[in-house]
Parts: C-alpha cells; structure tokens; sequence
DNA sequence: AATTTCAGCGTACAACTGTACGCTAAAATA
DNA sequence: TATTTTAGCGTACAGTTGTACGCTGAAATT
C-alpha cells in the first residue's frame, strides 16, 4: 500500500518543480524556460516529461500554487507573532522579508507573473494575492474600525507597496535592503494614517 | 545634404522599432520577441537587422528611451492641466490613464521590463521612473511643505501605486478601467493625507 | 505465476532560432 | 566620371526547441 512506484513518480515530479525553480532567477524568468532544460536539470529525458506535465504551462501552474501555499504560511507566522504583541506594520514587514530571501525563487515567480505573458497565470496570481488583500481588509476593518471598502482599498493600496519593494528587494544587497525597508514602513504608516483619517465607522471598534 | 541615403535608412530603422512595439502585447513581452519575426513585419531580411542594431537588446534599449520620451510628455500635459486649475490627483490620474490608452505598448514595455529580465533593461527603466519620482517629489515639498526626504517616499510611494494601478488597467476594458481609477484616486489621497501629517515644515511653504 | 500497467528512455523530425559570409545596386564622394 | 561606401539580400549552418512513436523492465494486479 506504500506504492513503492507512485512514491518514485512523486519524487522525479518534485524534482521537475524544484528544478524549474531553480532555473529561475534574476535574469531568467519562467517564459524562458525550456522544457528539455527543465527535464535535464531534474535528470530525467525530455519525452519523460509528458508523464507528469501535460505543458510547461501546467508545470507552471503547479508552480504558482506552490508559492500561494507559502504566501499563506507568510500570513499565518505574522499574524501569530502580531499576537504576540509587536508593531503591526514592524513585523508584518519583517515578516515578508524574511520570506522574500528564504524562497526567493517562490516570490520571484508571483511577483513577476503577476504581470506576466500567460493569461492563466497572471489569473492564477491574482487569485493567491486576493487571499491576501482580503485577509488584511478583514484585519484591518475590525481592528481600525475602518468602513469595509475604505479598509479594501487601503489593504490592496498596502499590498501593492509591500509587493513592489519585495520586488525591488529582490534583488538586492542586505544593507540596501534594509533602508528599502525603512522607506517601506515609512509608506505604509502613511496609508494607515491617511486611511484612518478619512472614514471612519461612528466608533473606532464594534460594541 | 538631404541625404536620401541617411533618410531611408532612418525609416527602416523606426519601421523595426514600431515593428518590434507592435508585437508586444498581453500575451507577448519583449522577451519573447524573436529577431526574425521582427525583421519580417518591419519588412527586411532577418540579416539586415544587423546594420542598425548589433542586438534584440540594443533594440530593446532604444524602445526604453521611447517610451521614456513618452513619459516625460506625459508629465509635461500633466503639468500644464493642473497649471490651469485642476485637482491634482484627479487630473494627473486621468491624464496617465489617457496616456495609457493611447501608447498602450510603449507603458506595457517600461511597465513589464521594470521586473523584467534583462539587467540593462531594468536600470534604463528605473531611470525613467526615477526622473518621474524626483520631478513629483519636487512638486510636492514646494507645495505641501513636506520634508525633503518624506516627500522622496511619498512621491516613490504615489507612482508606485499609479504604475501598478497602470498595469493593472492595461488589459481592462473601459468600464471596469473605470472603477479601477477611482479606487487609485482615493488611495493616492490616503497617502497625500498620511504624509502631510507625519512631517511638515515649520511653515507650510517657503518664506 | 501470468498478465497488465506505466515511468522513463532513445530515436527521429520538422520548425525555428541567431548569425557568418559574400554579393549587388544605388547613393555618396572624389 | 571613376571610386568608395553601404543598406539590404540570399544562402547556409549549427544549435535548440517541442513532441510523436515505440520499446523496456519493473511494479502492480489478477
């Protein structure tokens, strides 16, 4: 029942996957990866493939998923150590960068297929973002007392900044890096401070 | 001194560059633009190309000053609506969003090689947007009273939000571009709003 | 023990890529 | 008018790509 061969298959279908992103970095994005390439790197012949793939595009999508599921431990780990009483915008800043440098390869895939070429893509991205603009709004709406589409688009407004500087951060030195992410923290008390200002429910938290 | 020679040659140069523009598209970044194809639609041998770009990159780098060019025309409009009394986020907003209806092709170029692939290409467009954030930066101290170094962030952060918004609204149909814009407007005035809290000048202008 | 399933392989091919090389005709220069 | 320059062409080639097809051996099923 242990399934001595789909334990394999699962294996070289990881391999694949790790190997794609793998080849991915700051001057080689997915679209310019090859099948043949791909399949070299994870030590299998090119046709062998097509066992686990039907297209590099579904390789892809498996890819995207991937990194939705780190977006999300991301989210959980900030929001634990927001529990455990620290700035918010401090940490969840932190947080993200933390994250941005131990999955690089991860991030640079939905930061970069964000606005990509393939349709299903950029649609399968957006998906994984929402999660997390939702998920923020929510936050934000219940702990700032802010009305829900005020909270909306201060959260996307929020997200957008902090993707663009992981973006930038990308592909930089730590010490630049961390003045970018001053400049960040700057950016986003900006927001909530003006946010907050401009609609606000009658009381700042529910009864 | 006309030089029919010079002046032909000068036609089918800009006949690759709005070739190559022309083939860039949602699903087709410059990337994947292939030397040939090029050629073929700018109506030229594929090795005739060489006598006017020693590379695709070199192309590519000449399409960035385009679209550069374009941008500083943008500013300029901008300028000149607001010099007549307009709101400014209103007014610059729409006029962007005008612009990019317009040269669709040359924004989607400096929009995707901004995180794009090619080392060379990311810094000639971040010179680009660097002109746009110094020029907004500008603006704003002298008009806000703002500190030097917050109205830097404020403008990073408001072109941020305005070429991601761009992005976004690139491959949108008019009514949702729509609700897009507004979405932006009132983000942009969370930011106007947060920073001008956070630090003024003694005095709201200058003496 | 006999049969079926299937992950992975090797061969093969057509399509496409960038680009080296030498020619030509017309414009520019002398 | 004689000479030089050069934009554009055609041919050619080696490299890479995706993928169709049929085989094999070992795991799974009967």
């Amino acid at each position: 029942m242990a399934g001595v061969r789909a334990q394999q298959k699962q294996k070289t279908r990881q391999a694949l996957i790790e190997a794609a992103f793998n080849q991915l970095s700051a001057e080689h994005s997915f679209s310019n990866l090859s099948l043949r390439e791909v399949a070299r790197e994870a030590g299998i012949a090119p046709t062998s493939f097509y066992r686990h793939f039907k297209d590099m595009n579904e390789l892809g999508l498996t890819m995207v998923d991937e990194a939705g599921l780190t977006l999300r431990q991301l989210m959980r780990q900030a929001r634990r150590r927001i529990a455990k009483g620290g700035s918010v915008i401090n940490t969840s800043v932190h947080t993200f960068m933390e994250f941005i440098e131990q999955s690089s390869n991860q991030f640079r895939l939905l930061l970069r297929e964000r606005s990509g070429t393939s349709p299903a893509f950029r649609a399968a991205v957006a998906r994984e973002i929402k999660h997390f603009i939702l998920e923020l709004a929510h936050y934000l709406e219940t702990e700032t007392g802010v009305d829900t589409h005020h909270a909306h688009m201060q959260a996307e407004a929020m997200v957008t900044l902090v993707f663009s500087s992981g973006a930038e951060a990308l592909d930089q030195e730590p010490p630049q890096r961390a003045e970018l992410t001053e400049r960040l923290k700057w950016q986003l008390r900006y927001i909530a401070k003006g946010a907050s200002g401009y609609a606000k429910h009658p009381e700042p938290i529910k009864k």
